[in-house]
DNA sequence: CCTACCGATCGGTAGG
DNA sequence: CCTACCGATCGGTAGG
């Protein structure tokens, strides 16, 4: 048996890939952003890395297993970053902002990555989609826990926490759709100006109607 | 030649659908949405419809055509609300609130059309997608200019009208999502709602930092 | 509306 | 890492 005909090892969340595995990580990342995964052959990943189709399988078990890899470790990177963005401070607006800014920065820094996590639920089955959408649901409760704390303490002002954790999300996770790195916005920049959004999502008191036409 | 042998014609934006033509979008906007348009295939439509994948035929073009329809429609629908809301006040806050109130109605009460227009841009052709993302670029520039008036006259407070535009489109595309009729929360208060957050989002000067933690 | 059918393409395996 | 190849499935056509 030769070298190359040993099967890689499925990587764990926060191994390093190295050499052709993470080549092969890279090409799936943009094809499957560019062209959504069922409109990624296999054919095309091995042209992307200079081979013909039956190799990739010494580098991955099936096209769907590096598919899940890529959700699976982006959902852990976004709870991860979650959890550090809390640590440090008790104030709601304060964590409201430290995870957004946090989420945001996530996103411009992996935008291949969170777009395919957004988009390719369908492309899972339905054992990867109930766990994908689990870790989904639950990064969604801790920003409603935030949003909770921070109305309890008079700092925030909405009618639904879970409703403004939902519009502050999806903002955030709407930079897949735009940012570049063109250097037109610069990552801080961004990230500061949507971590403002987010409260303003959340302290809602001075644009409720009336108060906006009476200005 | 019999009546069924007829081709359907290709029906224009908001011509309304009728019989079997009707019932083929239905199936498509629902199969599209729940499995992507690469994960449904001609014989699920079909069976959707109680009849044969070949019988399609007398009702459409290709499948690929009831995508461009579904995503022409889409974003026809879209700039028309926009044009819409826009009439009867100049007031840069309350034009916000109306295209934000408006766009959010839209999603959801079309949320399998804005869906399916969002996620499938990469299942086009280059010539299709090439509108769709004119289309899509002139909903934002709109956004963008109402931002710009409302920050000239001082009604708003924010570092980039274009990335606050963007930031209010995704957060209002985000109802796609998580939106469902279940009557726990009513169209009319989530749309209110996101109005709000539009606004929340256009005027941070009170939620930028500095003045938060010293609230 | 159907049956019969087709060329193309797909993910993946065998075997070296 | 390759060539050879395969069973399954796809969108769509022919012809009635």
């Amino acid at each position: 048996m030769q070298q190359w005909a040993q099967q890689a090892a499925v990587p764990p969340v926060h191994v390093r890939r190295e050499g052709r595995s993470q080549d092969l990580w890279e090409a799936a990342l943009t094809l499957f952003a560019e062209r959504g995964y069922r409109g990624t052959t296999t054919r095309d990943l091995a042209r992307e890395l200079g081979m013909r189709a039956p190799s990739l399988y010494n580098h991955m078990r099936s096209k769907q297993e590096v598919l899940r890899d890529i959700m699976f470790t982006t959902m852990e990177r976004a709870l991860e970053a979650q959890r550090e963005a809390l640590e440090g401070t008790d104030a709601a607006a304060e964590q409201l902002r430290r995870v957004s800014e946090a989420h945001a920065r996530l996103v411009i820094r992996h935008r291949r990555e969170v777009l395919i996590t957004h988009r390719e639920v369908p492309s899972l089955g339905e054992e990867d989609r109930a766990v994908i959408s689990g870790k989904q649901r639950k990064y969604v409760r801790v920003l409603r826990a935030i949003i909770e704390r921070g109305l309890a303490a008079g700092r925030f002002d909405v009618e639904s926490p879970l409703v403004a954790a939902f519009a502050v999300l999806e903002m955030l996770n709407g930079l897949e759709k735009w940012y570049r790195e063109t250097g037109r916005h610069s990552e801080d920049d961004v990230v500061r100006q949507y971590g403002d959004f987010a409260l303003g999502i959340a302290r809602t008191k001075e644009s409720r109607r009336g108060s906006v036409t009476g200005i």
